[in-house]
DNA sequence: TTGAAAGCGGTACCAC
DNA sequence: GTGGTACCGCTTTCAA
């Protein structure tokens, strides 16, 4: 229609800078009158480059995960990538088949939750040859790059805190979740150090909510009565915590210490507040983000991203 | 490899019940010895189907519509379509261009939230020949199919409900969102035929949060002590109006009665707990995939849902 | 700066 | 039931 080669639209939808200025706005103009809409299908599959990125995570509905997939999303597609969503579930036993069938889109890149995966999917991974940014944990050994911090130093961090302050019989609400196994461990590890064993743990179901934080610390209270604090693996189940610990004229942190982990928006601003563990959930989609951009650019990128995380301290411990 | 041609390869994939029990033994077998990944991008290319769907939302992150994101996903995944997610941002303002984006991908169909959309993007939409679902919302002349309720009668159902109760001091904690102006109108117009005027408002940018709640209901009260309802644009700001009335000693719903909006998981179970307008969000992901599965099929498929939605009295009213 | 030809990896169509 | 051939719509490569 323009009166040019097909390789001359390409060039000035994809490289301007090759084409004199009164083609490019020929073009530009015959395509604005056409309706031309550019399929990237077929591009991806001329130039091996789909511009796709996969994202596979548990879950998005009320969770932490959705404000990083957000963030991914949000950097990626300034830079024209969109980002194909993959649902995993709890716990990720499809994350194999999700995979595999993600994979035959040809991302290019991936960005995964967690750092276990089968033999199968590190295989395909690798074979995919292309960036793949493992969040949400950390691994002296990544299939590629990392974004996260240590389960292990927060359960840790969270026990020295809590004893610091006096506490001494300890409960967890918690859900059966991977990445909350490690907090758990790194918990009741340092607390035994610090002499403080016997602790109480009600597990629950993951992903945690509301209610099944109240049946958790109810569980707990019924088997234990001289609980005097309780961390929970999520700001979810600690919201239940509360509610169940107000619900029981408890009162917090007085008769018992409430601490959180993520800190979802919804904690910062409530009364009493709950304490938490500040999870920068908004630096792990950037980040990853960046990362993969890095990749495509060819320039260098840190192979393993420490965020870290802070204990929030607020009126209930 | 399998020492067939390459379109047997390609029914033992997708329509195994053309090739004979042997060959599709063999053909398998090779496929798992080799590690074959199906390019879908060439696949789509050549059949014209991306088997990829375009989900249009304003965001995910602690919001209503990642719940409906996630039950799309399911049930298309179970279908082998996978999302493709757009995330448009409060305003809208950029919808037209990621529709612009997202249709080079080539989807096969496409979820939208909302009902206003430029003139630019219904054509485009139009254009591309594919099942579009429009969601949150109702029209009697959606661009294709719609999944929704009526704003307005959630606002006139809030009003009546409230002044039935006794109420007449009303008050809204409201975010500038399109849908929560049209649920204001309903209110408002409600309102007015009972004979309640002179509504107090306090319109908070989009979207709302607990902090932004808080601080709806402290400018309300300070331009109008007289209160004795708030009806909020979505559950966010509903814990965060219920959050100022506690810190300010009022008695929910004795002093204050709060009614939310949205029905997200942690108001359920809050005690004392937000009434609120519940909304199936669940209902809406499933029913759009439904109706795109449907028209995949060339099965029929109603052209508009109305999920309808349900006033939910808990101790805050 | 522009274009011709080839091909990316599959699937549609029709013959065998 | 299986295969040959053409072609999906774009980008790569190389030549002009």
């Amino acid at each position: 229609m323009a009166g040019v080669a097909p390789i001359t639209v390409s060039r000035a939808i994809n490289r301007p800078e090759l084409v004199t200025k009164d083609t490019l706005e020929h073009v530009r103009e015959v395509i604005a009158r056409s309706g031309y809409v550019p399929n990237l299908l077929a591009g991806g599959l001329a130039s091996k480059r789909s511009r796709l990125v996969a994202a596979i995570v548990p879950t998005i509905g009320n969770s932490i995960f959705a404000e990083a997939v957000e963030c991914l999303t949000d950097r990626l597609g300034e830079a024209g990538y969109k980002v194909l969503l993959g649902l995993s579930g709890y716990p990720a036993s499809r994350e194999d088949e999700l995979l595999a069938t993600v994979l035959s889109r040809r991302p290019d890149a991936v960005f995964l939750t967690g750092i276990t995966h089968s033999p199968e999917s590190r295989q395909r991974l690798l074979a995919a040859k292309i960036p793949v940014v493992e969040t949400w944990d950390l691994t002296p050994t990544p299939i590629d790059m990392l974004v996260g911090f240590s389960h292990e130093k927060v359960g840790r961090a969270v026990a020295n805190y809590l004893i610091d302050k006096g506490y001494r019989h300890l409960g967890l609400v918690w859900a059966s979740d991977e990445r909350a196994a490690i907090r758990r461990r790194g918990f009741e590890d340092a607390a035994a150090e610090r002499g403080v064993t016997d602790i109480k743990v009600a597990i629950l179901p993951a992903p945690g909510n509301l209610k099944l934080g109240r049946e958790g610390l109810a569980k707990l209270l019924d088997e234990a009565g001289d609980l005097d604090a309780v961390f929970c693996s999520s700001d979810a189940l600690a919201q239940g915590v509360l509610t169940e610990a107000q619900a029981r004229g408890l009162a917090v942190p007085g008769d018992l210490a409430i601490m959180g982990f993520g800190d979802l928006e919804f904690a910062p601003y409530t009364y009493p507040s709950l304490s938490t563990v500040r999870i920068d959930r908004r630096a792990i989609g950037l980040l990853s983000a960046e990362a993969m951009l890095a990749r495509f650019g060819d320039r260098p990128f840190e192979k393993i991203v420490d965020i870290g995380f802070e204990i929030v301290e607020r009126a209930s411990t």
